[in-house]
RNA sequence: GCUCGGGUGGCGGAACAGGUAGACGCGCGGGACUUAAAAUCCCGUUUCCCUAAAGGAAGUACGGGUUCGAUUCCCGUCUCGAGCACCA
C-alpha cells in the first residue's frame, strides 16, 4: 500500500514525543516566554466528545507555532475535579466522588493523548488533590484576614484595619474611609470603645469588612440540589445544572466581598486583548450606575428613608415613595391602623419565590404603608408606598418614585392612581399620563431653579444643590452582589474554619491542607445540615467551597505544580507573569473568568503575584453542537407505533392537513380522527442514520429504541429522519466521539477538520460532510513525498521562481493566518498550496521541508512521520518556522486590455518597468473615461495587490 | 425593553485596510481508468438571457446614502443568535 495510513505512525510519534520529553518546559530560558492555556475540563462520566477539543486543538496550534517561533512556551493541562455531577453520581451509587473522578481523569487522559497535543504533562493539576487544595485554601485564609482599605483602592491585612479602629474607631456608615460605600450593618463607637470590647465582639465587628465574611445573607437555595447557587448559577430562576426551581431563603453564608473590586474589574477591562462581546458582558454584570443617593424625611417621624436615583433631575416630579416589601423601616413607619393590611402584603411577597416574583413581572402589587414622606424641596407632603418591583438587594431598596420619567413607577402609579407629574419637556409632545417619558434628553420644566436647563446640567446641579443641603450626595451604584462561597455539599474544598463559641476562627497556615473527612453517606443529614455534619470529630465549618475556588487560581499552580513551600515560587511567578492566549468558552464570561480576576488582583493587592490580570488575551471558540436524529412516531394506537418519514411528517405539520399519501396509509391500518398533535419526535442514536436522512432500518429495529409493533410509513425510497442541532448530550443520543474520528481518519484528520469547520469562535453543528475532504487533501500530501511503491521521490533539485512564490505565499498566509486565529483558511491554504504543487510538479526538497514546518503545528503526526522519511533525526516539532521572502511574492503587471463602459476593448501601455503577466480587462467608470477622452493626462495609478484598479484623471 | 454580534450559492464557509464576490471543502453533473464497483484522477457547478463559440444582465436580508468603485462605510427597516433584565 502506497498510501497515506495514519494508523501506522501516529501512535509511534505520540510515543516518541512523550519519551523525549519534547513538550516538557522549564522555568527559565533565553528564550522569551510564551503561556498558552486552555480552561481545564471536568472529568464528566460521559468522557470527552468532539466539542471539547476544539479550543484544545486551536490552543494547540498556537503553542506549537510559537515554539517554532523561538518561544519557551508554557502549555499545561489539568482537571478541574471538584462538582456537582460526581457528588450525584456518589449519592445513587455509593461509589466515593474521589473513585469516580480518578476513573473519569484516566479517561479523559486517554482520549485526549489520542489527538497529539503537546501539553507538558508533568504540570498537571487536579484540583482536589490536597497538595493542590492545600494553596487555595491558603488563598481562602489570606482574603479572610484581609479587608479592602478603599482610600488606598487595594487589599490590605486587617490589621492595618484594627489599628485604625484603635486609633480613630468607627464612625458608621458615612465612614467612607472604611466601607468604601458598601454597606455595614454596624453602628458606630470611638476607639475607647472598641478597646474595650472582648475578642468576640472585636471579631464579630471584623467580619463586617474581611474580604472573606460570613453573613446573614438572602441566597438562591435549591431544595432539590440540596445547596445554595450564586447567581450565575441560576438561569430564569431555575437551577442552571438539573433545571430544579431555586427559593430565596436567609441563611448564614461564607461570601467574598468581590464588590469592592467593582470599579479596577470594570477598569481591567480597558487593558486586556478580549472580545469586546465579553468583555460586555462583564460590564454588564458589574452594571456600574452612577447618580445620587438622598435622603427623605419622615412626617411624624426621626428615620430617614435614603433612596438611591441615577435621576436627581427629576426630583420635583417625585409624587410618591416606594420600598421594597424587605425594606427595615416599612414596620416602624405603618400606622396601627393599616398595620395588618402591610404585614400580609410583606408576608405575600416574601413567601413568593424568586422564581414566581420574575414570572409574573407585569403584574403590580404594592400597599400604601399610611405615612408620608417630606420633599426635601418643595416641603410637600408625598405618601410613602410598599411594593415588590422594588428590589431589596439594589440600591437602598427604596426608591423615590417619579411616574412621569420612569415606566415601572409610571405603571405602579397609573395601577393604584396616584399624581403623574411632567419635570421633562422631550422634542415631541406625548401624553404623560398615558406614557412615561423616559429619555434622558430634553429640558427642565416644572421644576423651580432648574427650569430651563437640558437633562445632563440639571443632573449636575441638582447633586450640588442636595449635597449642599447635607441631605446626600453623588454616589456609584453596582449591580454585582458579593459572592456567596459556601456549598452544602461534601465534594469540595474545606472551608479552614474552626468554631469557637460560634465565631468563625481561621485555622492556622501550617494547619493546611486541612483534607476532606471521608463519610458513609453522601446526602445531607436528616435535620438538613451539609454531609460535612457525617464526619467524625468535625469541629470545622461544614460547607465546602464552590466549584469556581480551585480554578480562580490554576493558571498560577502551573507555573510551578510541584512547589511544597508555596502556591508557586516567586521566581516562577515573575518569569511566567500571566497567561498570554487563553482558549475557553465564554459561559464563564459572568463566573470563573470574573472570579479569577478577582482573585489574581487580590494577590496582587499582597504583593504575591507581579502582574494584576490573569489572562491577557481570550479567545472564545464556539460550540460544537450535536446533530441529533429524530423520529416521528404515532404511538397512539395499541396495534402499531406507525412511524412516519420525514417529508410526510414536514408536510402535515406545515399544513395542519394529513398528506394524501398518508391519509391513504393511515386508512389501510385502520386510523381515523388523528391530528398533528399525536405526532411524537423521539431522538435516537444518531449512528443508525446514513447519509444526511436516511434511516437504517435494520439497525433501527434491533435497536432499543424500536417499539416491537412498529410499522414504517414513507413516500420515497428511504425512509427519512430530521434533523435537529442542538447541545451535544448523551441524552439526546447526537455524541460524536473523538476517539472514534481518530480510529477512522486519524488524529492529524480530526485536527485539521475541527479547525476547517468554520470560525473558532463560532458555534457550528457537527457533522462529518466535509471530513473526506480533509482526509483526501492529507493522502494528495503524502504523494507530493511518495511514490505509488512507497518510495520517496523528493528531489533535490533547486525549485523554479514559480514554485518558490507557490511556498511563499503559503508562509505569510499561514503565518498571518494563525497569528489573527483564522486556522480555517489556513487548512484551505495548505490545500491550494498542494495542489499547485502537484501541478508544478514540485517534490523538491527545498519547497517541501518548509512546507512540513509549516505544516506541523496543525497535522504533527504526518509532519513527523514525513520528516523523519527526509532522513533527519532531530523532531521536526525543534525546527524554526520558515520566513517568507517579499521578493518571490510580487505580482508583475503591465499592458492592460482595458474595456470602457464594459464596451470597447482597448490596451493601454503603462509607464511601468515591469513584464506583462496575467493581465486583467479593467473597466473603467464613465466619468474617468470622459475626462481621458478630453485628453486630461493620467496622474495616477491605483493598485491593488499588484494589480491596476483605477485610474485617476 | 437595553447591550452586543450576525444575515453571502444546494450546504459549511472565503474575501486581510472599500478594489476581479463566491476562495477552499462538501454535494451534485459529466468524463477517464475498471468486466464491474470502490479508490484515484480530470472537467463543470451563483442565477437568468443568448449561444456553435464568444457575449450580456442581475446578484452578498430589504430600502436609501457616500464613493470612480460598497459584502465591506453611513442612515432606516426586517430577521436570527447571545448576554442582561422590575437595577430606580
Amino acid at each position: 500500500m502506497a498510501t497515506y495510513d495514519p494508523a501506522s505512525f501516529e501512535k509511534k510519534w505520540q510515543q516518541y514525543w512523550a519519551e523525549n520529553k519534547l513538550y516538557e518546559t522549564q522555568n527559565q530560558s533565553d528564550k522569551p516566554k510564551f503561556y498558552v492555556l486552555d480552561m481545564f475540563p471536568y472529568p464528566s462520566g460521559a468522557g470527552l466528545h468532539v466539542g471539547h477539543p476544539l479550543g484544545y486543538i486551536a490552543s494547540d496550534i498556537y503553542a506549537r507555532y510559537k515554539r517554532l517561533r523561538g518561544f519557551n512556551v508554557l502549555h499545561p493541562m489539568g482537571y478541574d475535579a471538584f462538582g456537582l455531577p460526581a457528588e450525584q453520581y456518589a449519592i445513587q451509587t455509593g461509589q466515593h466522588p474521589a473513585v469516580t473522578t480518578l476513573e473519569n481523569i484516566r479517561r479523559y487522559r486517554e482520549q485526549l493523548d489520542k489527538i497529539g497535543f503537546s501539553f507538558d504533562w508533568d504540570r498537571e493539576v487536579q484540583t482536589c488533590d490536597p497538595e493542590y487544595y492545600k494553596w487555595t485554601q491558603w488563598i481562602f485564609l489570606k482574603l479572610f484576614n484581609s479587608w479592602y482599605n478603599p482610600v488606598n483602592k487595594r487589599a490590605e491585612s486587617i490589621d492595618t484595619l484594627i489599628r485604625q479602629f484603635e486609633e480613630r474607631g468607627y464612625e458608621g456608615n458615612d465612614d467612607w474611609a472604611l466601607t468604601g460605600g458598601f454597606e455595614v450593618e454596624l453602628p458606630a463607637f470611638r476607639a475607647e470603645e472598641w478597646n474595650a470590647f472582648t475578642d468576640p465582639q472585636k471579631n464579630e465587628i471584623l467580619l463586617n469588612f474581611r474580604l472573606a465574611y460570613l453573613s446573614d445573607t438572602y441566597v438562591n437555595w435549591c431544595p432539590a440540589l440540596g445547596t445554595v447557587l450564586a447567581n450565575e448559577e441560576v438561569k430564569d430562576g431555575v437551577s442552571e445544572r438539573g433545571g430544579h426551581p431555586v427559593e430565596r431563603k436567609k441563611m448564614k453564608q461564607w461570601s467574598l466581598r468581590i464588590t469592592a473590586y467593582s470599579e479596577r474589574l470594570l477598569d481591567g477591562l480597558d487593558r486586556i486583548d478580549w472580545s469586546e462581546s465579553i468583555k460586555d458582558t462583564q460590564r454588564n454584570w458589574i452594571g456600574k450606575s452612577e447618580g445620587c443617593a438622598l435622603e427623605f424625611a419622615i412626617d411624624g417621624h426621626e428615620a430617614k428613608i435614603e433612596v438611591f436615583t441615577t435621576r436627581p433631575d427629576t426630583l420635583f416630579g417625585v409624587t410618591f415613595l416606594t420600598l421594597a416589601p424587605e425594606h427595615s423601616l416599612v414596620s416602624e413607619i405603618t400606622p396601627p391602623e393599616r398595620r395588618s393590611v402591610v404585614n400580609a402584603y410583606i408576608d405575600k411577597a416574601k413567601n413568593r419565590t424568586e422564581r414566581e416574583r420574575m414570572s409574573d413581572v407585569k403584574h403590580i402589587s404594592g400597599e400604601f404603608t399610611g405615612a408620608y414622606a417630606i420633599h426635601p424641596f418643595s416641603g410637600k407632603k408625598v405618601p410613602i408606598w410598599v411594593g415588590d418591583y422594588v428590589l431589596a438587594g439594589y440600591g437602598t431598596g427604596a426608591v423615590m418614585a417619579v411616574p412621569g420619567h420612569d415606566s415601572r413607577d409610571h405603571a405602579f402609579a397609573k395601577h393604584f392612581g396616584l399624581e403623574i407629574l411632567q419635570v421633562v419637556q422631550g422634542e415631541e409632545p406625548g401624553d404623560i399620563l398615558e406614557a412615561s417619558y423616559d429619555a434622558k434628553t430634553g429640558t427642565l420644566i416644572n421644576s423651580d431653579f432648574l427650569n430651563g436647563l437640558d437633562v445632563k446640567p440639571a443632573i449636575k446641579k441638582m447633586i450640588a444643590a442636595i449635597e449642599e443641603k447635607g441631605i446626600g450626595k453623588g454616589k456609584t451604584n453596582y449591580r454585582l452582589r458579593d459572592a456567596i462561597f459556601g456549598r452544602q455539599r461534601y465534594w469540595g474544598e474545606p472551608i479552614p474554619i474552626a468554631y469557637q463559641d460560634g465565631l468563625p476562627e481561621a485555622l492556622d497556615e501550617n494547619e493546611l491542607p486541612l483534607r476532606l473527612p471521608d463519610i458513609d453517606k453522601f446526602l445531607p443529614t436528616e435535620d438538613g445540615e451539609p454531609p460535612l455534619a457525617r464526619a467524625k470529630d468535625w469541629k470545622y465549618e461544614t460547607t465546602t467551597m464552590p466549584g469556581w475556588a480551585g480554578s480562580s487560581w490554576y493558571f498560577l499552580r502551573y507555573m510551578d505544580p510541584k512547589n511544597r513551600e508555596r502556591f508557586a515560587s516567586e521566581e516562577a511567578l515573575n518569569y511566567w507573569q500571566n497567561v498570554d492566549l487563553y482558549v475557553g468558552g465564554s459561559e464563564h464570561a459572568t463566573g470563573h473568568l470574573l472570579y479569577a480576576r478577582f482573585w489574581m488582583k487580590f494577590l496582587y493587592d499582597l504583593g504575591l503575584v507581579p502582574v494584576d490580570e490573569p489572562f491577557k488575551k481570550l479567545i472564545n471558540q464556539g460550540m460544537i453542537q450535536g446533530y441529533s436524529a429524530v423520529v416521528n412516531k404515532l404511538p397512539l394506537l395499541e396495534k402499531y407505533t406507525l412511524y412516519i418519514s420525514a417529508e410526510l411528517a414536514a408536510e402535515w405539520r406545515k399544513t395542519d392537513r394529513i398528506p394524501e399519501f398518508l391519509g391513504k396509509e393511515l386508512e389501510r391500518h385502520g386510523v381515523s380522527e388523528v391530528s398533528v398533535n399525536h405526532l411524537i419526535e423521539e431522538r435516537i442514536d444518531i449512528k443508525l442514520v446514513r447519509g444526511e436522512q436516511e434511516l437504517d432500518v435494520e439497525g433501527f429495529r434491533n435497536s432499543f429504541h424500536f417499539e416491537k409493533n412498529g410499522e414504517f410509513i414513507q413516500s420515497g425510497k428511504n425512509f427519512l429522519v430530521a434533523r435537529e442541532v442542538e447541545k451535544m448530550s448523551k441524552r439526546w443520543y447526537n455524541v460524536v466521539n473523538p476517539d472514534d474520528i481518530c480510529e477512522d481518519y486519524g488524529a492529524d484528520t480530526l485536527r485539521l477538520y475541527e479547525m476547517f469547520l468554520g470560525p473558532l469562535e463560532m458555534s457550528k453543528p457537527w457533522n462529518t460532510n466535509g471530513i473526506e475532504g480533509v482526509y483526501r487533501f492529507l493522502g494528495k500530501f503524502w504523494k507530493l513525498f511518495m511514490d505509488e511503491q512507497e518510495q520517496l521521490k523528493v528531489r533535490d533539485e533547486a525549485p523554479e521562481k514559480a514554485e518558490l512564490k507557490v511556498l511563499h505565499k503559503a508562509i505569510k498566509k499561514v503565518k498571518e493566518d494563525i497569528e489573527g486565529f483564522s486556522f480555517n483558511t489556513s487548512v484551505s491554504t495548505f490545500m491550494i498550496t498542494c495542489n499547485e504543487l502537484h501541478n508544478l510538479n514540485g517534490s523538491k526538497r527545498a519547497l517541501l521541508e518548509p512546507l512540513l514546518i509549516l505544516l506541523a503545528p496543525f497535522a504533527p503526526h504526518i509532519s513527523e512521520e514525513l520528516w523523519h522519511r527526509l532522513g533527519h533525526e532531530d523532531s521536526v516539532h525543534n525546527q524554526v518556522f520558515p520566513e517568507y521572502n517579499e521578493e518571490y511574492l510580487v505580482e508583475n503587471s503591465f499592458n492592460y486590455p482595458i474595456s470602457i463602459n464594459g464596451k470597447h476593448r482597448t490596451n493601454i501601455e503603462l509607464p511601468l518597468d515591469m513584464e506583462a503577466d496575467g493581465a486583467q480587462p479593467l473597466v473603467l467608470a464613465n466619468d474617468i473615461v470622459q475626462k481621458w477622452m478630453e485628453g486630461k493626462p493620467l496622474r495616477k495609478f491605483i493598485f491593488v495587490k499588484g494589480r491596476i484598479v483605477n485610474i485617476v484623471v
